[in-house]
DNA sequence: AGTGTGCTTGGAAGCGCTTCCATAAGATAT
DNA sequence: ATATCTTATGGAAGCGCTTCCAAGCACACT
């Protein structure tokens, strides 16, 4: 059906060895023949066969990504690093989305079969230990993004830090009295930005306050949703007469702020007066929705996993690297800060709180 | 490196062609045959070499998605869509993200090496007619969504019904100065949804005004933004002191209609008592936004083209098909109705307007 | 005993490349 | 003119699989 170097070998009256030279830019050919060979590949518009090629050049040029699926922005916005780097340097990214969990089996066995794929980039979820062997053996390049095992390379964010910036700025704003929103407690995120939140607080001399925790069960997405943000903030509501209640909040994530500010509305008070608010992510309802967050680099995520594994393919007895990225605090204005620092027209206008 | 068949076939006793029929299922090997292979293939953990079984095979079991990046949130749906149907299929997706026009023949050109992928699916642009031709040489089957080639497959939005309905809605509240907010007049979406405006007015005996038109220039994204949303908004409120003026609008899309909506509060006018509002798309900040909109059945639409790629792939001779999708009226607090559809907490609340 | 039938099986051929080795043809040195 | 080195070329081998053909075997039927 398709045109072979053989087509080609014969129609130029060269040999298969001379025209695979040719295509691959390989020095010694005389530019004659090089010429001639070239012309007839345009005349009989040749196309190389990927999966030839693969098999013998015992390469596949191709990377996965095994990433959650559009359970938020986060990994919208993750991906498009991925795949922009990954065109950059012109590999083919084969998309492997996880819905639920036995999918994550399947994709890494998937991606274990010999000369699939180069390299796996797995994100934001617990690589599984039976599997860590697996790729050791076979010496197939893994990088972990958003999450870590000691001998893989990793690129996670600082939640801690990141946590601890977020609650500072409230603190700056002369909060005192700053209750928390969090996912549920068995998760690294949640773990470590209640954590932040901990040392912002101990920083400036005050005592964690239990009654100020409002942590979400083992529920849909472990807490990180709209849902659970609504009904930990109605919990808030609830305790607000008590003698002292919070004057502001630090919410885990976004998505659940969102919730939050739901909840807020609905009890009739106002952000930020009477609560002020600073969550994580900066997802692109955050943006429009004017919440202050932590903003992770993404994009820029994404786009040095695929660096990494590039150069792990390289040279595979690269020792694990590991990188963390410090998150950014966005002004808007469920803080109430009146420093602005995001200017754009989209991002400081931006519909209600 | 990697374990191969001969491996297997010597270590079972067997020869190399029992050990490929077993692994596929081939019905002509004995019971017991197949379980001594197959122990072996568990002991030795082999994995198959994808691209020779490719190679071998003339199949690649691989798909290729070439589709606008993440310029808006319908491509974020459809795309779930592909890749649900993808895995269901068990098909290897390629993703190839758009992110200007020169990476269209880039990525065309790549999908048409032979034996690269089984079939391409083509999203939201115009195909390029240069390829046309090649690609029915070639033999390689194409789905093209939210475009149109009468050579090719295609799975398209109503748009002209959908605007008309939405349009119908407005009247339905009794508006009668309606005005519309359009992109770039150079674009199908952009005349079919104006089409639709037309024929909704026409149908009850309302001459379409010029003043209430509002066309985006040739600008980015063909105008179909934020900004240029705002931009046109400023000029229908400038407007709004003469004699007549419009007490609804019909946005093109969510994009623009988010834009409208800033410019709006920045009047300090209220939606829906001072001006109702209906818009295309259904993305997900239409939701939160609490916007009414057709929703065009994005899931749906990517599902099916995977679908219809795999029908194709079996039988490459089937005559071109097509296939509309109609958009549905989803209804939130934008238009003033009060006939509530959607009930959910997370549309039913949400932020504003 | 002879012939046919159906089920299993082995392994060669072939998929379209890359790569290596041998060789031919010049070019340079002796 | 001969020896030596370079440079350019042809094509076999091999990547790991699928598939097809030939053949072995057991059994049944004349």
């Amino acid at each position: 059906m398709g045109v072979t170097i053989y087509d080609l070998a014969r129609e130029a009256g060269v040999g298969i060895g001379t025209v695979s030279r040719c295509l691959n830019n390989h020095p010694s050919v005389s530019p004659e023949t090089r010429a001639k060979v070239l012309s007839v590949v345009k005349r009989l518009s040749y196309q190389p066969h990927a999966y030839a090629q693969r098999l013998a050049s015992r390469q596949a040029n191709t990377i996965s990504a095994i990433i959650p699926f559009f359970t938020n922005h986060f990994f919208v916005e993750v991906l498009r690093g991925v795949q922009g780097k990954s065109q950059e340097l012109e590999v083919d990214l084969i998309l492997y989305g996880v819905h639920n969990a036995d999918q994550v089996e399947y994709y890494l066995k998937r991606s274990l079969s010999r000369g699939h794929v180069d390299g796996v980039m797995f994100f934001s979820m617990k690589f599984p230990d039976s599997y860590v062997e697996k790729f050791q053996q076979i010496g197939l390049p893994v990088v972990l993004v958003d999450t870590h095992h000691p001998l893989f390379d990793s690129i996670t964010v600082r939640n801690v830090d990141g946590a601890k910036s977020a609650v500072d700025h409230l603190y700056d704003l002369g909060h005192r009295q700053i209750a928390m929103i969090n996912g549920y407690s068995g998760t690294r995120p949640a773990k470590e930005r209640f954590e932040g939140y901990r040392r912002s607080l101990e920083s400036h001399g005050i005592a964690v306050n239990p009654e100020f925790l409002f942590y979400s069960g083992k529920e849909k997405l472990d807490g990180f949703s709209r849902e659970s943000g609504y009904n930990l903030m109605k919990r808030v509501l609830e305790k607000r007469n008590d003698s002292s209640s919070p004057s502001a909040l630090f919410v885990a994530s976004d998505i659940q702020s969102l919730g939050a500010v739901d909840a807020i509305r609905e009890a009739g008070l106002r952000i930020p007066e009477d609560l002020a608010l600073v969550s994580f992510d900066d997802i692109e309802l955050a943006r429009h929705a004017g919440l202050t967050t932590m903003r992770q680099p993404m994009y820029e995520m994404g786009s040095l996993a695929v660096s990494w594994l590039k150069a792990r393919m390289k040279d595979p007895d690269l020792s694990p690297r590991e990188e963390t990225f410090l998150p950014e605090l966005i002004i808007r204005r469920s803080c109430g800060s009146t420093a602005r620092v995001t200017q754009s027209p989209a991002s400081g206008r931006g519909a209600m709180v």
